[in-house]
DNA sequence: ACTAAAAACCGATTAACAGTCGGTATAATA
DNA sequence: TATTATACCGACTGTTAATCGGTTTTTAGT
């Protein structure tokens, strides 16, 4: 998956906002960045056809609403990244991109993590 | 950073063989992959300007070397595609991606990724 | 030093793909 | 139905990786 800049913006924008249509959309961009209502037409349409939004018409105007939450398509985006350099995924390709990333993090946000995993280690022992 | 397909098999290659000329990277790929003597040359080439590789002469052809560890640049690959959606957020949502992607893993895993952030807090104890 | 071979380097071409936007078709509503 | 807002199509630009032919540079052998 690949994903421009302008695309990035949109998907964060979705992300804060919720739902929105071009117009919407575009009179909040207008100032700051400019383009043409058209250029951010296209690019949610292009967001659309990569499964990366949902629409639906209201009016006449369709509204646009991401369909992934952000941490999901960061977690894919980092598997993306990851899988490349470490072939068939067994899952190491998160223990590598975790070890690598480990160091930007601090006490709380590992602490965080520990209790993320230590949730999900519960949950499988629920299941199996 | 933007990376090719056939830039990251090259990285990859290095990673694992530590140190390579042009001949000896063409002729283990030639079979399997195809292209040129050439296309490889020009691949090791960008990746040396990009500052991912360094090289000296030995004899009369370069001999190759990448420059940072494969967990570096993972990591450099992560934050390049995260930090447009983490942004002002503390770090929480790619915190919240671990978390998302750690559902795919068993116990072993759980326990690897765990012991992991454990070393990573006792490094950053002893540091501040 | 001269020459042949090897390697590096240059430049052109192709192929994706994002961004951009004009123009046209379509659909909603007054 | 006419107006207007919106969607959709297509063209063009810019960027970057992949590809490889051709030329220059460098090295090693005689």
């Amino acid at each position: 998956m690949k994903l421009g800049d302008l695309e990035k913006l949109l998907l964060h924008y979705l992300w804060q906002h919720g739902c929105s249509d071009v117009k919407t959309v575009f009179a909040h961009f207008e100032n700051t960045r400019g383009g043409s209502l058209n250029t951010y037409q296209s690019t949610l349409e292009r967001l659309y056809k990569k499964g990366l939004l949902s629409r639906h018409k209201e009016g006449h105007a369709f509204h646009y609403k991401a369909r992934v939450e952000r941490h999901e398509l960061i977690g894919q985006l980092i598997k993306s990244v990851t899988t490349d350099f470490v072939g068939e995924d067994d899952g190491s390709s998160l223990i590598a991109a975790f070890s690598s990333m480990s160091s930007e993090f601090n006490v709380e946000q590992l602490d965080k993590l520990e209790s993320l995993i230590e949730q999900q280690k519960l949950k499988l022992k629920q299941q199996g």
